[in-house]
DNA sequence: TACAAAAACTAATAAGCGTTAGTTTTGTGT
DNA sequence: ACACAAAACTAACGCTTATTAGTTTTTGTA
């Protein structure tokens, strides 16, 4: 008769939910059984409902969480002094360290929130909107001032977000590159390009 | 009794594989269910046995397909005498099209291919490899010409292909900006950067 | 028009799914 | 040591899944 096993400053339906996310990242919400996610943990699937509501609050607590993170980042950042360009980087550094930290995570919430169930798709959706245009609304500004050059700033956005997204691949290959070097060699890249 | 219907210049395979990219798409090769697949064609999930092998087959189809389009085009590309930001440039363009092109196919090959079963699942990924080393080693020609600045040839490599990803979201703002405008801002993003 | 092949159908199978009910074990405070 | 609550267990439910077998309908050709 194994035990759920909570960390020192956690419940144990935050110990279920983390090793969620690892399972979730790995197979996929949808390919993963809660069978298996108790046998990741060493106990039978029944058990984790004395626990957890439904493999899909699982989903939920994952995707919310991350959102949460992210905004409340950028609350700090829009208040900030900074010009465009720092904010931006500023940004940009936090998405990074927020995949190295919450790998899981945030991959699942950049996966897997298809899987939500109404009334939590929309919501996810419309702040994953909501955090797009508060980005449209630092480039803009930062044309305006002629601190950026002149581009789409949808664009712009569209492409900083999806090449931070990328970082999900570093995983594999963290050996060759420091976090440093990566970090400072993709802001360069994304904010003065690749050309000398 | 409904019938399949192959379009022009290809089978009804063909035809059921294409209605099988949009389902995967839009919920998830997990999440999709043969009879689902029928249904949008109009027909009983078992009369698609007459024309395909199994589920995983479909997708093997579609991965494969979208693996081998990227792979001719980057032969063509190492063949040609451009220098590498030319080389980047067309890598880029070509999968700013693809993605335009072939929404479904390539949407699908970049999010559902862990789905894949042995040995197909490795193959794809040792193809992947392959295709990022040969980005990797234009960029590393083109350091050593000094035609591109001093960066960690994979964070380049990576970012670029990450950001040409994230033109999967394009698809909800087509109506707002140009294909045009929109490639060569995202050339020039990725190229040159944002700051004047 | 008749015959054969292609492609649809109905029906069923076995396996796996999330979840629930009811029971037993474990841990805690007095 | 006893009682109570928390959390594990076993067993089962109803449902969905991909796929197969066997049959009927449609289609193309002679």
């Amino acid at each position: 008769m194994a035990k759920i096993k909570a960390s020192r400053n956690g419940t144990k339906k935050d110990a279920i939910t983390k090793k969620a996310a690892g399972l979730f990242r790995k197979k996929g919400f949808a390919s993963s059984s809660m069978r298996e996610l108790a046998d990741s943990i060493g106990v039978e699937a029944s058990s984790l409902y004395n626990h957890i509501g439904s493999k899909s609050e699982l989903l939920q607590s994952i995707c919310f969480k991350v959102a949460d993170d992210f905004n409340k980042h950028l609350a700090g950042v829009e208040g900030s002094g900074e010009n465009s360009i720092s904010k931006l980087e500023n940004l940009i550094r936090f998405h990074i360290h927020m995949m190295l930290d919450s790998y899981d995570e945030v991959f699942v919430a950049n996966h897997e929130w298809k899987q939500l169930q109404e009334p939590f798709l929309n919501d996810f959706l419309n702040q994953r909107k909501l955090y797009e245009n508060a980005l449209v609304e630092i480039v803009t500004t930062g044309i305006n001032k002629t601190e950026i050059k002149n581009i789409h700033p949808y664009v712009a956005v569209l492409t900083i977000l999806s090449a931070v997204r990328g970082l999900e691949f570093w995983h594999r290959h963290k050996k060759n590159v420091g976090i440093e070097e990566l970090e400072n060699d993709m802001v360069n890249h994304l904010l003065k390009g690749l050309t000398k």
